[in-house]
DNA sequence: AAAAACAACAACCGCAACCTC
DNA sequence: CGAGGTTGCGGTTGTTGTTTT
């Protein structure tokens, strides 16, 4: 099968987007939905290809992102989820629903990765609980994992975290334009429904309905977990619901605390431990600082 | 004050999986 | 069942802002 000419057709913008792109992408998805990118650029008329528009969208229009410096608590799951499932960005993303899988990759290869890298020269401090574990190779799947006990170790490790109290940086860029120009065209647009309930988010497309977490997901023989629990993180509605922009908290507006509580009260069967734990901000507070990514004290192992 | 170096992140590219006919 | 089309994902690059010299 051909690969279909895209981005590299003439005439296709490529680079940044404007402001006005924006504005003209999220009045159509929201009209219509996401989903059903091919169609995206001949209906509004922008040129640009499928492809970027859906990526602009799940990477930066999206309601519901959260911008600006990562948690302590956020970088617990990360790090966590990455030595478990590997660089699959999707896959760790789905256990963030505020952040996409593009941030937590750009994330990881600025910051983590880095920090994690000058840790690991000091592996005699490594801490038992992970020198213990091993952790599935992404590329095998074989493992032998950590069970509840170990997390709940990992939780009784009481010492702060230097990031806990980062504060969130001010994300200005482009972003203030492109709200201004957004808040005056959603006044000028009939009124909103209210917001939907906290959508799975797979990729970007709100109207996705499958699995989390694949076949071949090492977490499914993780022995803590079933396929049960992992389909508690889908929470997603079967329906579409178009709904105001700024309604689900525009540009870096988030569903915060509320919605991660929406999100433990609607998710059933009952949360897995190790999914209770990712949601503990507490608990994967104390694992980051457990992982020491700051001051390089005690490394985990990782599987690049 | 200017240039260079570095950091952060938005966006692109290409492959693979999935879907539809 | 297979071909063609579409979408998702991960690696990588390009651009912009910040810091250092």
């Amino acid at each position: 099968m051909g690969r279909p000419p895209c981005c590299d057709k003439e005439g296709i913008k490529k680079g940044p987007w404007t402001p006005e792109e924006d504005i003209i992408l999220v009045s159509y998805i929201q009209e219509h939905g996401p989903g059903n990118w091919r169609s995206v650029p001949i209906n509004t008329g922008l040129m640009r290809c499928s492809k970027s528009c859906r990526l602009r969208w799940t990477n930066y229009l999206r309601p519901g992102i959260k911008r600006g410096n990562f948690t302590a608590h956020e970088e617990g799951i990360i790090v966590h989820l990455q030595s478990l499932l590997g660089n699959r960005w999707a896959a760790i993303a789905s256990y963030l629903p505020q952040r996409t899988d593009n941030d937590i990759k750009n994330y990881w290869n600025t910051h983590l990765k880095k920090k994690l890298a000058a840790n690991s020269n000091s592996s005699s401090n490594r801490h038992p609980i992970f020198a213990d574990a091993t952790f599935p190779s992404a590329a095998t799947g074989s493992h032998t994992a950590s069970s509840n006990s170990d997390v709940n170790q990992m939780a009784t490790i009481a010492r702060r975290s230097p990031f806990a109290d980062c504060p969130s940086s001010s994300y200005a860029s482009s972003m203030d334009n492109i709200s201004k120009l957004l808040d005056g065209f959603m006044k000028t647009n009939s009124p909103s429904p209210p917001p939907p309930p906290l959508h799975h988010y797979d990729g970007g497309c709100y109207d996705d309905v499958k699995p989390t977490v694949d076949v071949g997901n090492p977490l499914l023989s993780f022995d803590c977990m079933s396929g049960a629990d992992l389909d508690c993180f889908d929470v997603h509605q079967q329906q579409q619901q178009p709904a105001s922009f700024m309604e689900y908290g525009g540009y870096g507006g988030g569903y915060g605390d509320e919605s991660k509580q929406q999100l433990m009260n609607q998710a059933t069967p009952p949360l897995s431990s190790i999914e209770k734990w990712l949601f503990d901000e507490a608990a994967a507070e104390q694992v980051a600082d457990l992982m020491d990514l700051s001051d390089g004290c005690c490394s985990v192992p990782m599987m690049f």
